[in-house]
DNA sequence: TTGGGTGCAAACTATTTGCATTCGA
DNA sequence: TCGAATGCAAATAGTTTGCACCCAA
């Protein structure tokens, strides 16, 4: 994805593209990936203008409110950011940590009771743990 | 539940009964509920003798490695212990926080992917997130 | 008795926050 | 220009750890 690409992406989103939220999300949607906070300061910090810790957990948070991207809660020290925006589910690997996905319309929920009135469903988490035998 | 069938719930998962864990354990399985290593704690030394907060979370730790509670990561801050050891899944409020079971038989999941010929699956976990209209 | 279990406090680590500075529109 | 965004460092909070003491078998 292009840096005009980028811009357009978070301008759709109702976010001002600043430099620094260009550039994470550069690295971000390079590919789908599963990445820590820490990670993405690493990585983006490699290459290109420094972005300060502060920030990469601030702006990570405005990506996933505003639906950019998806906090996985797996693992119990670190949140894990999902780049893959499209409605998916995962395998995780408790041995090796390992993320991956399943795609979404490879696999049907059936069977939810009835929500109380008041409430909406705003996703659905299919999580799959396997280990190594 | 009473103290001897605590004690020999801990023993028929190899567990050795000691006072803490068989007040830990006697406070988790009053009922289903879902806790956490704060909650736990404040609630154990409510009544009874004192446990400390590194025993409590040691013997979560423990009581999760043997398959007596099963670790919830649903909230970014802290880990919660559902004491219900059935097959189930989970409705998780992101406005309240509050969260609810759902019995396993009422979902099924399927058309999940061929795994790996070296791992095998190890639980199935479906999380409905809602919000309140 | 004796190795595992416990308690305390200190250490650790991911994340958040206060505030002064800088930047995008 | 000026409010929003950023950077830095300090603060926060859940969890883990080191180690001396204690207890279940």
């Amino acid at each position: 994805m292009e840096r005009s690409e980028v811009v357009k992406l978070l301008q759709n989103h109702d976010i001002t593209p600043t430099r620094q939220r260009i550039e994470i999300a550069a690295f971000l949607f390079q590919r789908e990936q599963h990445l820590s906070a820490e990670k993405i300061l690493a990585e983006v910090n490699l290459s290109s203008h420094r972005v300060s810790r502060a920030t990469v957990y601030n702006t990570m948070g405005l990506f996933t409110s505003k639906g950019l991207v998806r906090e996985v809660l797996i693992d119990r020290d670190r949140v894990f950011y999902d780049s893959n925006n499209t409605q998916h589910h995962h395998i995780y690997n408790v041995d090796t940590g390992e993320l991956s996905d399943i795609e979404n319309d490879r696999v049907s929920v059936a069977g939810l009771p009835e929500l109380s009135d008041n409430v909406q469903i705003v996703g659905t988490e299919v999580i799959i743990k396997v280990s190594n035998l």
